[in-house]
DNA sequence: TTTAATTACGACTGTTTTAGTCGCAATTAG
DNA sequence: CTAATTGCGACTAAAACAGTCGTAATTAAA
């Protein structure tokens, strides 16, 4: 659903490290377990489904590995998020049942829900992953509620890099 | 942690009820049972959570039950979440064990990871829940990363409320 | 041709989180 | 005194998550 997850995170680590080698070069799970103590078999299924997505590209027997083929930049947090655990839905009550909400016909906050999901994946697909493993992320637009109108001429300061 | 999740759901809704009283009128979780079909006492500790937190009122007794305290526009869903469930935190990387995580050491996404926490926070803390109930709700700054350079001119079309 | 290293993949298990329920106490209007 | 309501801790059931196991397929190299 939402949260990073032990999934997307292996994703981010074994795409950070794909990233610093050279063109050509393969990478092991053996190597990203050694390297950065995640388990072997859940990283695999991971880089599996980023090689079925053409994410990475997969190379098999000895000798085999791992490598990155797209730009990380033009690649948003939101489409690796979609790669290893599916659509991102911030809420349950979005799809009908099983395991949705049925209240739906009396709820009142559906579409505010709805909206934001829309909005939190906005959020997600306008982030780019190379940037975020830079550590560069753009902050939000607005500033905090509490703070609105208060301090309105400090705004800019506040919603900065920090 | 991250989540709308049920209880952050019970409450939007009963804010929602609350907020179109009239002033002074009490709200009960009966009848926030009855017309929206969610559960009494799961309801009731959400309800419990808010008034400890000053955002509703409650009077006990016979004829007592729940009112809104706050001005929602003023409200952020930020707060919310963290009265209902705590502090958001959109993996478990970021608290030291347990629970937390052990690579932390040899970790190469922790520090993107934290800070998109905190922008996702920022996020969450610059959204009124009063607009949100409304329907309003800022869409990003920026533009999809699949979409950046191609279509530069026409960004401003996709940026809107959509 | 055998062996070792590696990806591919489904099934399974244990743990944690979430959701909801139960029981009973405290408060207050009538 | 009684009924309606909030207050609160403990408990149970279900779902999601994380990780493991077993086994096959592929390929380089001895």
């Amino acid at each position: 659903m939402n949260k990073i997850n032990r999934k997307v995170e292996y994703a981010l680590i074994g795409l950070k490290h794909m990233r610093s080698k050279q063109p050509g070069e393969l990478t092991t799970i053996k190597e990203l377990t050694a390297l950065y103590g995640c388990p072997f078999e859940a990283t695999s299924k991971v880089m599996q489904m980023l090689a079925g997505r053409g994410l990475v590209r997969s190379e098999q027997g000895a000798h085999g590995g791992y490598q990155l083929v797209k730009d990380l930049s033009r690649v948003s947090l939101y489409e690796v998020m979609e790669m290893v655990i599916g659509p991102v839905e911030i809420a349950k009550c979005l799809h009908g049942e099983p395991g949705g909400c049925d209240l739906r016909q009396s709820c009142n906050v559906v579409s505010p829900i709805t909206l934001l999901n829309r909005r939190i994946i906005e959020f997600y697909r306008g982030l780019a992953v190379g940037e975020l493993l830079d550590g560069r992320v753009a902050g939000p637009r607005s500033q905090p509620v509490e703070l609105r109108g208060l301090v309105a001429e400090a705004g800019h300061q506040l919603s900065g890099v920090e």
